[in-house]
DNA sequence: CGGGATCCTTAAGGATACTG
DNA sequence: CAGTATCCTTAAGGATCCCG
């Protein structure tokens, strides 16, 4: 691995460093959520809104432009009415997503350490 | 993969979803950039102020005190004067390294398509 | 050297009303 | 149905000073 992210460098440079772009991309707060609805087939926009609980439209239009802008979504617009909107996922997003559950894979493992962990941290703490 | 993250579920439950927990601990501006110096060895504070450009005193100590408490970095405090103190990621986060490598490998293979869909949507939005 | 405490700014996100 | 626009709240992060 390149040591670009960490060594001292230019804006410009830190702003091209390609791990901290698709953490970016990745870390809002449904980002992901989006991704792997869309992953499994076109979702329709009020279904993501329905199957994701606590999103709001704002963060959902929002989440759902940057992932478009990005190339991971495509939308597509049928001019019915009423009109209907569908996402699906790129190739690019279905790669990354199977990078994602690489991840997911290493949080259910862990999982437990890391509760522990805290609890050992906050117990260590209050003493 | 689990449908966990997406399905309707209680706050509680929500909380439990691994891989949005993974996203928390790795989503913050600086996480990436510790755990990558701590990986490749003990480093120490000042240390990885100088390496890591633009982190301030207040994040570095803020993000090494949450890796440590998931159990992700290791302190160790030398009695010397003046202190000394070092920094090593723990098996546990060593192992999330590699599959946060993975995302960077997906991540330099799409960057010019990333780059590309940005100026292409960008361009699109301005007609 | 390695922080903690405090204050301040910015950005992320939520609530809600309106619309083609 | 699928948004946009507006206003507001919260949380992330930066700057600075101090201290063992």
């Amino acid at each position: 691995m390149s040591d670009e992210c960490v060594e001292p460098l230019s804006e410009v440079q830190a702003e091209a460093c390609p791990i901290v772009q698709i953490i970016d991309r990745v870390a809002g707060k449904w980002s992901v959520s989006i991704l792997v609805a869309a992953t499994r087939g076109p979702v329709r926009y009020t279904e993501l809104e329905r199957s994701i609980p606590g999103i709001s439209r704002r963060m959902l239009t929002l989440t759902l432009r940057n992932l478009e802008r990005d190339g991971l979504l495509e939308r597509t617009v049928y001019p019915t009415v009423p009109p209907r909107v569908e996402y699906r996922a790129t190739e690019s997003a279905q790669e990354l997503y199977g990078y994602l559950t690489g991840l997911l894979a290493w949080a259910e493992r862990h999982r437990p350490d890391i509760i522990e962990a805290r609890r050992s941290y906050d117990e260590a703490l209050a003493a």
